[in-house]
DNA sequence: TACGGAACCG
DNA sequence: CGGTTCCGTA
């Protein structure tokens, strides 16, 4: 058996991932955002992650027509934006109409990294968000299930991610169809074939996702995506000589952890660099990846869930390459070191690559509900669409009409209590703060042993999912900079900074064994970060606890046993519980973690 | 215009 | 789960 180092099934859901099937309203939001071309229709403005719909009725029926919702308007549509507060993608930007702010740092991109808003090159104006483009690096696509997994192979297949901004292009004909979309055929497109023109969205994406590595077969992507491959990959074989593969699951732990603060330092961002606030990230790898982490993290925090990104695995940050030294060994974190990918289309070049995309059966009508229809509640048709295609098919037979249920409380209920948190309120003095979280990289991924090798552990979700949960908030209101900071910050850029942690870390610990100049560095940022994560995490549960604090407790708990064996550091609940004394351990263990990645990279040093 | 509960759906 | 639909409220 091949050591499955699958990761758990959790750790994946597919559905929604970017080329699963479902689309997400945010991810669509986000899709016409970067689109120029709806640009009169809905566009960034002002802050950071600020956008707004200028024409909700339009947006309304693009999305409709995505999810072959003919039925679609503003209203429901603004229904599940606002579902997205509680889960804080978005907030509202109050007093301005037609107004929402993503919540970036912690979020999306990830999913959807191609989606390089506001990158737009800067074609944009002066709406060109300052987010963070795509971030498309390593996400590895997840399996669906577990045993897809499990050929080493795929796990190579995280590699290095693209970035390209190819995701623009790409994405642009998203929205369009219904039908189009359509499982089936594009199935067989993408497939590898090639399909040229059609749907670049879908290829882009998939392009972007898809690993590059050659040594992939295609089964194994197949396993991956479900669907078959594409052929040809574009990237160089695997450049590493280590072959591929590594341990995955260490890599990927280890290299989400100590990566990425360590990189940064070599690195200047350029986003560092300038100054611009607010402004754009910049695209370079280095820069997307940290993000690509940071935000990874965020999602998991958030509650994205897990599904958005697998935990490390997906992640696996590759290391931003190292500019000098070519040479890069191998380490192995880095299976994927970026390898010289080519992130070089940025213009906008198609990629080939087909993605695999499906779009959503018919849409059935609801049964009960609906009454006779309404007809069609003037939407406007046709007209506008700028793809044009969209609808069509889509049987709309709901009619949503008048049935009204009694949708009483009537009987029986239970009596739910709902607890809502309060605290998100918080926001608005929150403090930016955290954002750091992705530390947690080494908590959450801690998984060391989780995946662990051979064995394949199941990561406790309870960890995660606590300490998941959200601790987010963060930097979501601030104000405009996150862009940088964020990526820059990712790994203390933000935190430090905001923090006030800056960037002295106590060397505690003098050595290091490898004795690497390089180490130290990384040392001293994790703990920083695990720092940070403490806080954050109290700070987070706190929050959290109180709304979910029903929910969830009980199994959360008891994953939290078990993580505590396993990882110390993964907070178990002691440490979470405990400041600074488990603090300390968890050092330790970062420290050890580090150390044992740098060996592995010390190459690189 | 915006919010959020409730039921329902896939 | 992530909406969609509907609705009452503000």
């Amino acid at each position: 058996m091949q050591s499955g180092f699958a990761f758990p099934d959790w750790a994946y859901k597919p559905e929604s991932s970017p080329g699963s099937r479902q689309i997400q309203l945010w991810h669509f939001i986000l899709e016409l955002l970067r689109k120029e071309e709806y640009h009169d229709v809905i566009a960034w403005q002002g802050d950071y992650g600020e956008f707004v719909i200028k024409d909700p009725d339009e947006v309304a029926r693009l999305w409709g027509a995505r999810k072959c919702k003919p039925q679609m308007n503003y209203d429901k549509l603004s229904r599940a934006l606002r579902y997205y507060y509680n889960k804080r993608i978005l907030h509202k930007t109050k007093g301005k109409r037609f107004t929402y702010k993503f919540n970036f740092n912690k979020l999306v991109l990830v999913n959807y990294p191609f989606i390089d808003m506001g990158s737009a090159g800067s074609s944009v104006p002066q709406s060109a968000p300052p987010v963070p483009s795509a971030v498309g690096t390593h996400f590895r696509f997840p399996p669906s299930t577990p045993s897809d997994v499990l050929s080493p192979n795929a796990e190579e297949l995280r590699s290095p991610g693209v970035f390209t901004s190819v995701a623009r292009r790409a994405a642009r004909g998203s929205v369009s169809d219904c039908s189009d979309g359509t499982s089936v055929a594009s199935e067989l497109e993408e497939v590898g074939i090639t399909a040229s023109d059609e749907r670049p969205a879908e290829r882009a994406f998939r392009s972007l996702f898809l690993p590059h590595h050659p040594r992939l077969t295609h089964d194994s992507l197949f396993r991956m995506y479900g669907v078959p491959p594409p052929a040809p990959v574009p990237f160089p074989a695997s450049p590493l000589p280590g072959g591929p593969l590594l341990p995955p699951q260490l890599s990927p732990a280890l290299s989400m952890t100590s990566t990425p603060s360590s990189h940064l330092p070599y690195t200047p961002s350029p986003s560092l660099a300038s100054p611009m606030p607010g402004s754009r990230f910049s695209f370079s790898p280095e820069d997307m990846k940290r993000y690509l982490q940071a935000h990874a993290q965020s999602v998991y925090n958030y509650h994205l869930s897990p599904r958005a990104f697998p935990h490390y695995p997906s992640i696996v940050v590759p290391q931003p390459q190292r500019p000098d030294k070519g040479l890069a060994g191998p380490p192995l974190g880095a299976h994927f070191t970026a390898h010289p990918l080519h992130h070089h289309q940025q213009p906008e070049e198609p990629h080939p690559s087909p993605f695999k995309f499906k779009l959503q059966p018919p849409p059935l009508g609801r049964k009960h509900r609906d009454g006779p229809p309404t007809s069609a509640t003037g939407h406007a048709p046709s007209g506008t669409t700028s793809t044009g295609l969209f609808v069509g098919e889509c049987s709309s037979s709901t009619g949503r009409g008048s049935n009204s249920l009694p949708s009483g409380p009537g009987s029986g209920g239970p009596p739910k209590i709902k607890v809502e948190s309060i605290s998100d309120i918080e926001s608005e003095e929150e403090v930016e703060v955290t954002e750091i979280s992705e530390d947690d990289s080494c908590d959450v991924f801690a998984p060391t042993h989780c995946n662990g090798g051979p064995a394949l552990l199941p990561c406790p979700e309870g960890i995660m999912d606590h300490e998941e949960d959200e601790l987010e908030e963060d930097v979501f209101k601030t104000p405009a900079a996150p862009p940088s900071g964020a990526v820059s910050g990712i790994s203390f850029g933000v935190g430090m900074t905001l923090l006030g942690l800056k960037a002295e870390p106590r060397e505690g610990s003098p050595s290091s064994p490898g004795g690497t100049q390089c180490i130290p560095l990384k040392l001293r940022f994790k703990r920083r970060w695990s720092e940070d994560q403490r806080m954050e995490a109290e700070t987070e549960e706190a929050e959290d606890k109180k709304s979910r604090a029903e929910k969830d407790e009980p199994s959360t708990r008891e994953a939290h046993h078990q993580a505590g064996q396993l990882n110390d550091e993964g907070r178990s609940p002691a440490s979470l519980a405990a400041p600074l004394g488990a603090g300390q351990r968890r050092v330790s263990s970062e420290l050890q973690k580090a150390t044992a990645q740098l060996s592995l990279e010390n190459n690189m040093c």
